[in-house]
DNA sequence: CAAACTCCCTGTTAGC
DNA sequence: TGCTAACAGGGAGTTT
């Protein structure tokens, strides 16, 4: 699953490639790949355009547009979500069953929209702040400092975890790297953000950067021929449900919090006691079990 | 305001 | 062994 370092490294992986070119001719063959417009919109906005830029925001991909015709930009947004991918492949070869848009390229390539799953997303808009209006601060931007991000926890009184995920507080984090942050600061997901102290607060911010960081240095690696390096980050509690802590050695333990797997270890991990959360839980735990008893 | 729930999809996997 | 049902997951939209 694509979060921000795989997003960066397809961004680094495109920018060598179509920056500057023109594109020819967009081919649709999963219409719901294109976000808003439709399909005839779509490809008509684009023909003649140039890719003049390709940049990351939060987990979009970005590629600025110029066109010769009328002065105003346009920008692409690939959003990969689960199972999509890009390619930039020699326009003979055959087309993938999971293709979902191709763009054809005036330097006789074609850049290719890979989605298996077709939860991916791709729009078109003239504004930037369409997209990243509703997304919130970039995690390696040294602008967020310690204090700001401290406050804007205090301000919310939400799970960190589901609030990590949240890509209107912080843009890029998902399922994967948000457990790993939260093992490595010790901090359980169902904590509330009003209750973390200053200092975990701190630690849990330079536990993203150092997990981000390293996991872009692993995915990112691009030799420039065409050959992008497997090497991957290993997840420390992610996936690893039932396998030993690293740091205590128990056993790490998967658990369901706001709908979303979630893995941590229990003896690293805990959660202070708060009452009212707790009889929650337990309310929401009982009316599943009796509506799955009808 | 927070959080649960639903939907979109299909490859993978647990269970029979 | 072969089948089916459950599951995973990001994010938008809806309901509690």
């Amino acid at each position: 699953m694509p979060e921000l370092p795989e997003v960066q490294a397809a961004v680094d992986y495109l920018r060598k490639r179509v920056v500057g070119c023109r594109i020819i001719a967009t081919k649709i063959l999963w219409g719901r790949s294109i976000a808003k417009l439709s399909p005839a919109t779509f490809i008509r906005r684009l023909k003649g355009c140039s890719i003049t830029e390709v940049f990351r925001r939060g987990k979009y991909i970005c590629a600025a547009l110029s066109s010769a015709r009328s002065r105003e930009s346009q920008f692409l947004f690939i959003h990969l979500r689960m199972s999509g991918s890009v390619d930039v492949l020699g326009s003979k070869i055959p087309v993938d069953p999971y293709d979902r848009v191709i763009f054809e390229l005036d330097s006789g390539k074609t850049l290719r929209f890979n989605d298996v799953r077709k939860f991916g997303k791709i729009s078109l808009v003239n504004e930037q702040s369409v997209i990243t209006d509703n997304l919130g601060p970039e995690p390696l931007d040294g602008k967020l400092t310690d204090k700001l991000f401290y406050t804007a926890l205090q301000c919310r009184k939400r799970r960190i975890k589901p609030l990590l995920l949240d890509q209107a507080f912080l843009a890029g984090v998902g399922n994967i790297y948000a457990d790993e942050a939260l093992w490595s600061s010790s901090l359980h997901p169902a904590t509330l953000s009003h209750q973390i102290s200053e200092e975990s607060a701190r630690l849990l911010l330079a536990a993203i950067r150092t997990i981000l960081l390293e996991a872009i240095s692993l995915a990112g690696t691009d030799f420039g021929d065409g050959v992008v390096s497997e090497g991957m980050y290993r997840p420390k509690v992610y996936g690893r449900a039932k396998s030993q802590c690293y740091r205590c050695g128990k056993g790490i333990v998967r658990l369901v919090v706001a709908q979303r797997g979630t893995h941590i270890c229990p003896h690293c991990q805990k959660q202070k006691k708060s009452s009212s959360q707790s009889t929650g839980l337990r309310r929401t735990r009982m009316r599943r079990q009796a509506g799955k008893g009808n």
